[in-house]
DNA sequence: ATTAGCACTCCATTGAGATGAGTGCTAACA
DNA sequence: TGTTAGCACTCATCTCAATGGAGTGCTAAT
C-alpha cells in the first residue's frame, strides 16, 4: 500500500530526509535536501514534496518553521525497506570474543558488550529460555544429613541447582534408586514436557509412597522448571547519554530504571506478537511494549539453539538510530550465536 | 587533634552548616545559621566564625559571595563524630523481605533493593567472598561420555559448578573413588587452604598417574577457587538523578557506567585499607578509591558469616548524604545479615 | 511542472539590566 | 576584647527585549 501512495521521487526525498536526520539529529530543511540529493531540484520543489509527505504522515514539523523530522510512520517505512532489501554480507564482526565459552553466562555478557561497543546503543541479551530445551543430566546428592542437592544440566550446558532441605536423611540406596529413576525417565525431555503427569508417574514408580521422596521429587521438578530468572544481560545503558533527545534527566532516569529493573525487559524480549519471518523485529516509538521507551526504537532478534526458539538479543536506541548498521550487526551476531550454540549443543 | 583546633562554638556552627546543607543542597549563609541555631549570635559573628572555619579547611565557598558548603574535611569531621557517638537503637528495619531465603543471590538482591528504597541512594551488595569460606560438599558426575560435571557446595549453600570436557570417559568406579577422595580430603577446608600442595597430594593419592585424572583434579581445583565472579548486586543507581550536583550528564553517565561495569565496584567493596573497628567505613569525595566517585560519598560495612570476614554492603550518594540515616540503616542491615547467615550456616 | 523571490514565523542566542543572597570590612558598643 | 550593626561590593541568576538565522508557504514568473 505504501508503494502506491509514494512515487519514486517522494521515496528518494523521504529517504534523504531520514538519512540526514539520523546523522545530525536536527530537523532537516528543504534546502539541505535540495543540495544533498542528486535530484537537482530546487528547495522550493522539495518544499512542495515535503508538504505532501507531511500530509501523508511520513514526516512532521516539531514547530512551525523548523525543518522536518521523520514520524514513526516514516521510520517504519524506512526500516521495512531496509530489512527487506538489505542482505548484503555483514561487515566482518569481531570474532575475538566469541570463542568457545564454557559458561553461557559469560558468553552472553560478552555478546551484550560487543554489541554495545559496536553500535553505541544500549543492548540486551536474554539467556536461552528453557522452554523446549532438553534435559541432559540430573543428579541428587546428599550434602549432609538434612540437605540434598539437586543438579540439572540442560542442553547447552546450562546448569541449575537447588538445595533441598529434608527432615530426615535419605539412605544411599534410595538416593541411587532415585537418581536412576530420574535419569532414565527424564533425560531427553524438554522442560515443557515435564508436567505434573510425568512427575506423578515418577512418584508411582518410586514404589513407596514415602512422604519425603514425594517432597524431593516435587522439588526436583521445581528445579527443572524454575524460571532461571530468565536472565537478561545488559550493556551500554549509559550510551543513551550520547543522544540528547533521550538524555534529559527525567527520560534518562526512567530509561535507566527500566534497564536496571530487568523484569520488564524480559517481557520485551519475549514478546513474539509481531514475529517477522526474518527473525528480526523492530519497534519504533509507540510500537514498543514498554512505555518508558516511547521515544526509542528497539531492534530484536531471536537466536536458536538446536530445536525451537531460544534467546533474544536486542538493541535500544533513539528513534534516529542507525538502522542499517544495527540490523547488520544483529544479523551477524544472531548468525554466529546460532552456529556456536548448535555446535556446542552437539559435540562438545 | 581536631578537638583542639575547634572550640565548642565552632563545632556547633560547623554542624549546623553541614546539617543545613545536607537538607537543602544549597550553600548556606551566615544569616541562616544565625537563626537556625540556638546560639543567639548575629550573622556578623557567624561570619567571623565561618571565616575561621574556612581558614581551617572545614568549609569552602563555591564562589565569592555564595554561602559556604562543607569541604571533604568538614564531612569527615561530621562523620567521625557521628559514627563514634551514635549507637542509638536502629529504626526498626523492614524485616518483611529478609526471611529465610534458599538462594544467596535473591537474598542479596533484595538487600540491595531494600537499602536503596530506604535511603534513596545507590546501593551495592557483594556476595560473600569465598576466601576462608568452607567446603561442605563436592561431587563429580558423568554427564555424558565426554563431559564431567563438578559441583561444589560451600558454607552458606553457595553452589559452584563447572563442566569438564574429557577425551575419553571415566568409568564409574574411578569416579566413585575420586569423589570419595575429594570429599574426605577437602571437606571442611576453606578455599584459601586449598592450594597446589593439597592438590598434588591428592593426585598422588589417586595412585595412578593418569593424565586424565590429573587434568580432572586440576579443573576441580579451579572450580573451587573460581572467583565466583565475585558478584555485586546493585540497586537504585538511578537515584543519583535525585541529586542535582551529580546529575549533569557527564558525571551521571560516568557514574552509571561504573555501576554497570561492576568490576571496579568489586575493588571498592573489597578495599580493606582503612578498616574501622566498627566495621563501617566512610569514603568522602577524594578518599574514594574510584575516581568517578570523586563527588560522592560512600559508606560500606562488611557482614560476616561464620568465621572470617565475608561480604560487603555499600551505599553511594552525594557528599551531602544523610549520614545519620545511612549509618543507621547499614548498621541494622549488617546486624541482620550477620545473624541470618550465621544461623543458616549452622542449622539449616 | 518547476523555480525564484519574498514575507512571515519561530527558535536560539545574546546582552543588558534588575534582583538578591551573601560576604568582608570597619566602626561602634558593652 | 568579643560582639554587633551597617554598608559597599561581588557574583550568580533571572527576565526581557533585540537580533539573526533557518525554514516555511505562497505567489508569480518561467
Amino acid at each position: 500500500m505504501a508503494d502506491t501512495e509514494l512515487d519514486e521521487r517522494k521515496v528518494k526525498i523521504l529517504n534523504a530526509i531520514i538519512k540526514n536526520y539520523l546523522e545530525t539529529g536536527e530537523p532537516v530543511g528543504s534546502r539541505t535536501i535540495s543540495k544533498y540529493t542528486d535530484l537537482n531540484l530546487s528547495s522550493a520543489t522539495i518544499r512542495n514534496e515535503m508538504s505532501d509527505l507531511e500530509d501523508l504522515g511520513y514526516i512532521v514539523q516539531p514547530h512551525t518553521s523548523a525543518g522536518r523530522i521523520p514520524s514513526d510512520k516514516g521510520y517504519r517505512f524506512y526500516v521495512n525497506n531496509l530489512i527487506a532489501s538489505k542482505d548484503k554480507e555483514v561487515s566482518d564482526m569481531k570474532e575475538w570474543m566469541i570463542e568457545r565459552e564454557e559458561k553461557m553466562e559469560t558468553l552472553l555478557k560478552n555478546v551484550a558488550k560487543v554489541l554495545a561497543n559496536n553500535t553505541q546503543y544500549a543492548t540486551l541479551v536474554s539467556a536461552p529460555s528453557v522452554i523446549s530445551n532438553r534435559l541432559k543430566f540430573i543428579q541428587l546428592s546428599a550434602v549432609d544429613e538434612n540437605q540434598l542437592l539437586s543438579v540439572v544440566v540442560m542442553d547447552g550446558n546450562i546448569v541449575k541447582n537447588k538445595i533441598i532441605n529434608v527432615d530426615k536423611p535419605l539412605d544411599n540406596e534410595t538416593l541411587l534408586k532415585l537418581n536412576m529413576l530420574l535419569n532414565t525417565n527424564l533425560n531427553g525431555l524438554s522442560v515443557d514436557q515435564i508436567n505434573l503427569a510425568v512427575i506423578s508417574k515418577l512418584k508411582e514408580q518410586a514404589g513407596i509412597h514415602d512422604e519425603i521422596i514425594s517432597q524431593v521429587l516435587d522439588t526436583v521438578a521445581e528445579t527443572i522448571t524454575q524460571d532461571e530468572d530468565l536472565q537478561v544481560y545488559t550493556s551500554g545503558a549509559t550510551n543513551i547519554f550520547k543522544y540528547p533527545e533521550l538524555s534529559d534527566s527525567k527520560k534518562a532516569s526512567e530509561l535507566l530504571d527500566t534497564f536496571e529493573e530487568k523484569q520488564s525487559l524480559i517481557e520485551l524480549l519475549s514478546d513474539k506478537s509481531s514475529e517477522e519471518e526474518t527473525g528480526i523485529q523492530v519497534y519504533i516509538g509507540d510500537e514498543s511494549p514498554i512505555s518508558t521507551m516511547k521515544d526509542c526504537s528497539i531492534v530484536t532478534a531471536t537466536y536458536e539453539l538446536g530445536d525451537g526458539v531460544k534467546g533474544t538479543i536486542g538493541i535500544v536506541g533513539p528513534k534516529r538510530m542507525d538502522y542499517e548498521n544495527v540490523v547488520d550487526n544483529i544479523k551477524s551476531l544472531k548468525g554466529q550465536l546460532d552456529k556456536l550454540l548448535k555446535k556446542e549443543g552437539k559435540d562438545s
